[in-house]
DNA sequence: AAATTTTATGCACACGATTGCGGTGACGTT
DNA sequence: AACGTCACCGCAATCGTGTGCATAAAATTT
């Protein structure tokens, strides 16, 4: 059985003084003496007193509590994200309350309705890839719940971003890729349905145009799962239908992209002599493959980090929604390695 | 400015009826006309009336969230620990509120205050490198307050433990590359004061000893950091310094035996045949290297599932605390891939 | 010494939901 | 007509904290 936490009126009665008094010693308020601050300071001390956040939080209307919802924690990217959001929000005094949709839309708006019953302070949201119809949101705006998106962000009115460079992260990893002497690049996309891979597909097409390389439709295909053995297959497939074959991938993400390498090396082909591989995230593990992957990094402690301060500037006021603007563009960076890099130039 | 969340006594008044029985229709109390319990429940549906937890949380004092206290989220093997937690407590009806200590004593102590102040229902501990005194945890204990302690567990009376079988899983692997042919076989150990790090090396050494293979001082080495660039250099050293040369290593994480297979690769061996690599954490990348790991899996979902239930079990007083064994030992399981297997038999 | 200001504290209510207890009116019974 | 029963519902207190207002005591001014 749990021993009870002391409150104020435990103070209170220990030394006959009202409550009020103890709570306005305890903050230091004006008009309370010394003296008396003093004893309730020291009592407060002695019974192991902790202020009643929750008391608190109904009192206030606040939680001083953000909800994050993201579709799952088991993700390198969402867990950098993750942390920077954390690493924020305790720095500023809020808790942080997580949920993961397992990429479904029930789930997200079920955690919507019980992080709403928790009268949280504000949320910060990577939507499912279920999820189509942003009413759920659009609705929580309209009550003047501050909501920061990262990643995925939907177009919906009122609604702050904050997301990456995708358009320039592709088009530096195409352009590298040309660079390097490849000239038949295929880019293994991701669901055209979402902003991201529209964004990184635009940006390598422009850095054909810009090179000088025609844009082929053939070298382009989708990876709806982005799973290394669906990219391992259309990989693999590719290379044997193909004439030229490709000698180069560029994948939309890490995982494809090793994908694109396990088929290339099963094809016997020489990654990065006759084959050069880039990837999208900067997953940890491209360091220590083998060729080491080149790969396009996502600030993704930046990432949370800036979302949460803004949510909370806006939280605290200190930011006001109409004169902000919706979005906030972080830098990526290419980070060459092995994979995208001719030993011998021929 | 938010739009405010309509309440009981919204719903009240707009009914002329009294808070109460608004309260009871919702709960479909008995004493409740039919009637009424329709109007309610149909004006509460209009007003879109959200029970506010703050407020139950304050009367019941229990606040239906459970705190989770870890060293650092962007670790694969947290991350997956963090899922099981998220899905069973989602399951139950909790909420979960994280916080990370990043390896520091006082940050650990500091969230532990503030979900204290949060009325939190229990906590789910891991705790920090720094952490050799444990009293702030044992105080808790004695208070009543549940707590279960996972992969890093210390040894105070009352705690609840859910760990893995490090001992077998490190045997089974060692007996794996003995049964491969594999005999002069290292250990790139843990940091000695890890309990983890113990069990493991003790299955490595009583796998050694039951299939007749001396155990040698020399074929033991501490990885202190547990890196991939400590493991190669180590290794290297150890290749370049043994004779005969090491014709295995069983490393205590998956990042130590990347390092190794770096360094035997670079040394112009082959991994499998000439030197076999088992690791141990079977981290998302182990599938995707060239050779693929061999590595001992830790059910890190399950984990954070079991220390979960075991948890609000304790928090929903279905179990007592006297009556339960203190520690839930979860098995390992040996995932052999192509880095412990010989290709051709000699 | 009376009037005024200052200082220190308490009272009462609010936040939103729950719940023991008691009240009200309709109806039936004798 | 008097009483009991029952269905239905409201009152008021509670959880812990904060705060506007009132108030008593003390200090200061006139």
């Amino acid at each position: 059985m749990k021993l009870e936490q002391s409150t104020i009126k435990d103070i209170a009665r220990e030394l006959n003084v009202s409550s009020s008094t103890v709570s306005r010693a305890l903050k230091d308020y004006p008009g309370i003496s010394d003296d008396t601050k003093k004893k309730v300071k020291e009592m407060a001390e002695k019974l192991n007193y902790r202020p009643n956040a929750i008391a608190l939080s109904l009192r206030k209307s606040r939680s001083f509590t953000i909800g994050v919802i993201i579709p799952e924690v088991v993700h390198f990217f969402f867990s950098t994200v993750i942390s920077g959001i954390e690493e924020v929000a305790f720095a500023r005094g809020y808790n942080v309350i997580l949920t993961q949709t397992n990429e479904k839309l029930a789930r997200e708006k079920s955690s919507i309705d019980t992080m709403l019953s928790n009268q949280i302070d504000g949320f910060l949201v990577s939507y499912s890839k279920e999820t189509t119809d942003f009413t759920h949101f659009s609705r929580l705006l309209d009550q003047g719940y501050p909501i920061v998106f990262f990643d995925r962000v939907p177009e919906i009115p009122g609604a702050i971003h904050v997301i990456v460079d995708d358009y320039s992260g592709a088009y530096d990893a195409t352009k590298h890729l040309i660079n390097q002497g490849y000239s038949r690049i295929v880019h293994l996309a991701g669901p055209s349905n979402l902003k991201i891979s529209q964004e990184r597909n635009r940006g390598y097409q422009d850095a054909l145009r810009d090179f000088g390389i025609p844009f082929l439709p053939e070298l382009l295909v989708e990876c709806t799962q982005g799973s290394d053995e669906e990219a391992k297959k259309i990989t693999a497939q590719l290379l044997n239908s193909l004439s030229p074959r490709p000698d180069a991938f560029f994948a939309n993400n890490d995982l494809a992209a090793v994908g694109a390498m396990m088929a290339c090396k099963a094809a016997g082909f020489a990654v990065p002599n006759d084959i050069g591989i880039v990837g999208f995230s900067n997953w940890q593990f491209c360091s220590i493959l083998d060729p080491s992957l080149s790969s396009v990094s996502q600030p993704g402690f930046q990432i949370g980090a800036t979302a949460t301060e803004i949510l909370l500037d806006l939280i605290e006021k200190k930011i006001e929604l109409e004169n902000f603007k919706p979005s906030v563009v972080l830098d990526t960076e290419l980070l060459v390695r092995q994979s995208s890099v001719r030993l011998e130039k021929d």
